[in-house]
DNA sequence: TTGTAAGCGTTATCAT
DNA sequence: ATGATAACGCTTACAA
């Protein structure tokens, strides 16, 4: 493999010359520009990026942690800031945190080591402290899916109360009065908020929230199966299911197929987060679109801006859901 | 961050043999050792990664390359390398082909430019000759899920013509004998292995391939609702329908359904891959799961032996499907 | 505009 | 068993 060396040797200009062509930050003459170029192509000349980095002090890397790979996010954030970057000539190192503390810390560290220019994380387990301390460190940190006070600049989050409320109105708007709600864990704020643009939604319809038609699920498919069960064994009539996730949606609908229930028309379902399979679903399941993969695109964004100086780019720190209408939800019938 | 220096100052031992005790392959004075040890914990000290791999011409990343990161395969492939070489303290990097012949090959010069150990590539579109002198360049390869004959040593893959075969061989014991098939491209090895394990059942079963109930889709949902149209405009009876996909599986469901069909009563449907969303249509989706996982694991394995010296690692290059009986199937009815 | 030379923080080859 | 010291291949003041 060529050096720097050899390119210089065969252009007859120095190292520096050679570099400053390369980097194309420094003036340098058109004619030995292209006396450097042309013994570059000569000697097939590949930058060793190794040595780049060493002397630079910037490696072109950015460190992802997720929870889960396959989770259903994961792909879509990934197809965002990977299109991105590469096309920066950025790479990606991945590492995944499932969602414990320790994991996640440990996860952080590793890309530290690994001396990435910044860090894009999408983290459940690990506390809002942790996360400030994080970032008074060198290394800068973003976060995707998660809404940190002292952090907001740096932070891509869904407006997840808007949300739980375009879902909840769609559905009273359908005439539906009688509501389930399957909620996510209250811990997480993403489920706290969905919840509140639900009842947000109920207030302004003048429908009071009913807490016998109120479930806290654990964002799963068994869960939403779980809740449903118990909601139906209630006995108190309701027409329409709000759940805080398309996992619970779809263990809910599974359960209300299997008891007998003609979906749509006995029971209108409503998910969130439109994750791929909502759309192989049976009925194909009405949600609520998390632009998951944009967000992604947009935490590259601003790694690119922020770290690599990239001018000229938008940057948007909080995404709008949108309803997505499909046939798990009806109007009601009078 | 503190140094080698700082910590060969405070131990009052050379660089090397600071060195030595990080890498622990040359023998250290137990005395030594020690005094490295509490001087490197008293500085926080933290090798830095970069400098290691410019001076040992390591840099302990493996290069990815899959051809969507929404596609199905990815995450689960991903989750076994990533598992397995995060274990080993190694890491991922990950690019994208998008099944384009310029674009796998862009993706895999960036890799190599990254100066990545070894290449796990799950490539479609580029030629075998490619990847055979890919192979003698100095970063080893790894193809999972394609067979090279002179890079068999390399290759992981899965046994397409047994899964083609139990797929169909599932079918016919059910008592079916008027079975339509979609296949995948017939330029892909995997599609042309499935069908021919498809057609070797049959004839196990005395049936005759039927030419006119056969279609040759595209591995894609809406292909599937297409083939399943022609395959029904041709008024010829069928009571089971093997697809070599799931995607396609589900495309052809979601024709049948709305066309009538009560399944799996009116035609037994059975895909293949396993992919996370055949078990959340309607029916469940009775498949041939492909261990892609472990697929992945194992690949990452083989890097771990070849590359890294792990010793005491089985290596498996080719893994066997099994067939997953869920509801989308069943008996001919008499 | 171009060249000189000092790093960057390790590993690895010799000696001792 | 340990220590000097030369790589590794580039970037970047500083000088010219």
């Amino acid at each position: 493999m060529a050096t720097i060396y050899e390119v210089s040797d065969l252009a007859g200009v120095s190292l520096a010359t050679v570099s400053r062509v390369m980097n194309k930050n420094t003036r340098v003459s058109e004619k030995t520009t292209k006396k450097v170029l042309d013994a570059m192509a000569q000697l097939g000349y590949k930058p060793n990026s190794i040595a780049q980095s060493l002397a630079s002090n910037r490696t072109n890397s950015v460190g992802i942690l997720v929870s889960e790979l396959h989770g259903p996010f994961f792909a879509q954030m990934m197809a965002g800031i990977e299109s991105e970057l590469r096309a920066a000539g950025k790479h990606v190192i991945i590492t995944t945190g499932h969602s414990e503390d320790d994991k996640e810390k440990d996860g952080i560290e590793f890309l530290i080591s690994r001396k990435c220019d910044a860090l894009i994380l999408h983290v459940e387990a690990v506390s809002d402290e942790y996360l400030i301390e994080l970032s008074q460190g060198k290394t800068p940190v973003y976060l995707i899916n998660r809404y940190v006070k002292p952090l907001k600049d740096n932070c891509i989050s869904l407006d997840n109360e808007l949300g739980g409320y375009l879902a909840s109105k769609s559905i009273l708007e359908q005439g539906h009065k009688k509501i389930a709600y399957i909620a996510g864990p209250q811990f997480k704020a993403d489920a706290r908020n969905r919840l509140k643009g639900h009842k947000k939604a109920l207030t302004e319809h003048n429908i009071e929230f009913n807490n016998e038609l109120f479930y806290e699920g654990d964002f799963n498919e068994v869960g939403g199966t779980q809740a449903l069960k118990q909601l139906i064994n209630k006995n108190i009539p309701f027409t329409a299911l709000v759940c805080a996730n398309d996992e619970m949606a779809s263990g809910a609908m599974k359960y209300a197929r299997e008891h007998g229930y003609n979906l749509p028309n006995d029971l209108s379902v409503i998910g969130f987060d439109n994750v791929i399979f909502a759309n192989y679903l049976y009925p194909t399941l009405t949600t609520i679109d998390n632009p998951v993969e944009n967000m992604g695109q947009m935490a590259a964004k601003m790694v690119l801006k922020d770290i690599y100086q990239y001018k000229n780019l938008e940057i948007n720190r909080v995404f709008e859901p949108t309803l997505i209408n499909r046939d798990s939800t009806q109007a009601l019938l009078k």
